[in-house]
DNA sequence: ACTATAAGTGTTAATTTTACATTTTCACAA
DNA sequence: TTGTGAAAATGTAAAATTAACACTTATAGT
């Protein structure tokens, strides 16, 4: 086929994966040591390069479990950043993707052999070029989508008490909530079933489980429910 | 300096403007009549592509110019779409930027010797690639952006009517409001200054033109308040 | 001076949001 | 076995916001 777009300008096309995790009261991402030059032994984001052929989404999917063993895992597209002198090796744009995971489900993928690891967000430790700049844009798409998406439940166990789901919210959000507020919003939203079971490390009386009803989610949205925290 | 970069894949990266006017009653978009191979003749958004050592947001400009004679207004990054065979030409990649313009004030510029014409949204032309997606998803940004930021401005003359307000909320939002709750919440917020000036060309009585207060709208912001229609 | 037409204006009910304190349960220690 | 400490569970009233709704006013043109 005959093309006309042969005297453009072709551009290397990097990618950044902001993912976070929630560990009892924190928000955390995951970053790397990276091992090579310019800027390297400095912490970074998970990254790497698009291919020819490929897809941002598979592109960013292939990047973290090349990095991580993690795989499976849904992300969204954030934004292409494109300072020209972003990157000091060579001029590159990235397009940066974000993720919500649940560590413990994932940290047997990411075990000894990866050097990724979780820095809590309360930290905020420095990383290479724009990357903290990602970050940050990373942080309040994720305070936008929070309150009206249940994309919470991502971060949290398949079970999970009213008490960690509140102190998640108030990660996200960094604000406190009222407990019984919150515990009444959720339960008027009606998408979460409780168990006949309790939790009983963080108490004596114990606390009930949760379990988030994806399929009663659905069938609410659907009929044009707005999930709103 | 040295890179460790080289082998690595270089990609072509194009752009594309969603350029919404209001008028009278209708959200438009500028599209243009495609005059080169592929889909010659076809409308498509106003695009074209980066180059080596261009800002994403500068290239937008530019395009924008040089297609239009449009000049200085604020675009908003989009989404960056990929889809491997978006462009039956030859793969590349096209991120896509939004602007709200006002038709008459930009119509001097955009003359005979442009290509580029308005087309309502209502009437949902069909264009050329992903171009219809990119569009959509530009609506769905812009109603967003609309309850939450008083974005809508943009797109009317500096003097304009609570009526022309209403009609454009109703356009971007898809949905009729009621007059005297509408006017009420603008009010409400504050923003606006009423002139001693009436509007004599809808009707006998007459309508006063409000101007939209930049200064005080930057001065709220900064302290607090949130715009929320 | 009459008429036709759009502009302008407020109140009440319904809903949502916020603020706030006591009782319950149970493991463990005495 | 009884008592104690600690977190879990629970409801209501006031305040704020949103939604529904219809008549009067001003004026140009006839």
């Amino acid at each position: 086929m005959l093309t006309s777009y042969n005297k453009e300008d072709k551009i290397l096309l990097a990618l950044d994966c902001i993912i976070f995790g929630f560990d009892k009261n924190d928000l955390n991402i995951l970053l790397i040591k990276r091992d090579f030059e310019p800027e390297k032994g400095k912490l970074s984001l998970i990254g790497g390069f698009l291919k020819q052929s490929e897809h941002l989404d598979e592109a960013a999917n292939r990047i973290l479990f090349t990095l991580t063993g993690i795989q499976n895992v849904y992300m969204e597209q954030l934004y292409t950043f494109s300072k020209v002198d972003r990157d000091p090796g060579e001029r590159t744009l990235s397009t940066a993707y974000y993720a919500l995971i649940n560590i413990e489900e994932h940290n047997e993928q990411l075990n000894q052999q990866f050097a990724a690891q979780w820095y809590s967000i309360t930290e905020a430790p420095e990383l290479i070029f724009d990357h903290n700049e990602m970050v940050d844009k990373a942080i309040s798409r994720l305070r936008r989508r929070a309150i009206s998406k249940p994309i919470g439940f991502e971060l949290l166990p398949e079970k999970f008490t009213m008490k960690q789901l509140q102190k998640l919210y108030e990660a996200i959000l960094d604000e406190k909530q009222d407990k019984r507020n919150f515990i009444n919003k959720i339960n008027s939203l009606d998408v979460l079933v409780k168990l006949n079971e309790k939790d009983m490390t963080s108490s004596r009386k114990g606390s009930f489980l949760y379990q988030f009803d994806k399929e009663k989610y659905d069938a609410k949205v659907r009929d044009g429910f707005t999930f709103k925290i």
